[in-house]
DNA sequence: ACAATTGATTTCGAGTAGCAATTATGTCCA
DNA sequence: TGGACATAATTGCTACTCGAAATCAATTGT
């Protein structure tokens, strides 16, 4: 039941590590709530670039992303586009100016600093990090946001020689390489889990 | 010149483990601004209780952190006196209220997750974050907030038998075994830098 | 003694954040 | 077919963060 003090320093190292990258942003009136949008809309999936998967995303809520995405769009780096299969949703896209702010996220300065600070064993820190992320996520009843392509839905291969071969089971549509790599709202871990149903119940 | 996915991808990692950290704080009208500013007060020698030291720490503006510790008073959590050697600068310190507050930090849980997922290997995490939070540091010109036992002026047992045993060179003053773990807007590395005025002279 | 510096605070404007209420769709079932 | 209910997004409200610039007081250097 105890804390170790080691997970207790890490957590502290975390925490000091993002305030410093936050504090630092550059220029570009991009507040740090507005960059995670950005990066979020970057690597989302077409069925995922909604404010409410955002609002799941950030653990947030839905009324803070819209204003968030109202602000962006006011600046104008997102495109709103109506959703084709669902009157009430909408669809966000990054513009041309947000993929060229996105060349100078800040979150890169931290990159770099990892890179200087530990060249190859990076790849180490990574894995501790995604243990510790999913554990998170878990606790948090969130969902996870990971690719497509490790989703129990995604069906590699369904469909030979096709610009997109690849399939999702749960939504019934084609899937690019591309697309298989994107995070999705609905994704779930391909291990476990028996059935969609059950893993919603047990989030009240 | 270019960035590894790998620190790229931890990075991300580390942004995402703050936000949900963050996001998933507990009640009792604390925000995560005014929990780092508890947490810094709880770590912070006495010589280090100060606005300015605090927006130090945090990369922010005085103005700023006036805001928040004002706010802090007003909720009961931080006490404010006079400083007996400086009658512009304001020391604050924690209530026994605050100390109680600490106990449920949201910290704790990143930290327990952290326990989960790695066990043991949490001591190989937080020397990687060290390292990258020290890189990171040197990059924003910033202080390292180091404990006073790894300061250039720390002088260990320099008076034997004492409730106090070590000094501080910097500001001529005894220090207990306590305050040699806290930590100090002065402190310097011990290993190489040549002068205080010089680390200074180097931000502009 | 006096100018420059430093510490703290305040004001202002834009934005984040959560909660509750509202509007517009979509879904389910009797 | 309706009506009840659920869901998507937004807006009003309030509290707070954040940075920039201005102000005031105390200290330091020359």
């Amino acid at each position: 039941m105890s804390i170790s003090p080691a997970a207790l320093e890490a957590a502290h190292l975390i925490d000091r590590l993002e305030r410093l990258t936050r504090a630092g942003d550059a220029p570009g009136g991009i507040n740090p709530a507005q960059w995670e949008a950005l990066r979020y809309l970057a690597r989302a999936n077409r069925f995922s670039r909604t404010p409410a998967a955002l609002a799941d995303y950030l653990a947030s809520t839905r009324g803070t992303v819209s204003r968030t995405l109202a602000s962006l769009e006011s600046k104008g780096y997102v495109a709103r586009m109506p959703n084709p299969r669902d009157g009430r949703s909408v669809d966000f896209a990054l513009t041309a100016q947000a993929q060229k702010a996105l060349r100078r996220d800040p979150l890169k300065a931290m990159a770099e600093d990892i890179d200087r600070a530990l060249r190859q064993d990076a790849a180490d820190l990574v894995d501790r990090l995604k243990r510790t992320l999913g554990t998170a996520i878990a606790r948090n009843q969130g969902r996870a946001f990971g690719a497509c392509a490790s989703c129990r839905h995604f069906c590699p291969q369904a469909h030979a020689a096709a610009a997109a071969p690849h399939h999702c089971r749960l939504l019934d549509v084609p899937l690019s390489d591309k697309d298989s790599l994107a995070i999705c709202v609905e994704q779930e871990p391909a291990a476990m889990p028996p059935s969609r149903a059950a893993g919603r119940a047990a989030m009240p």
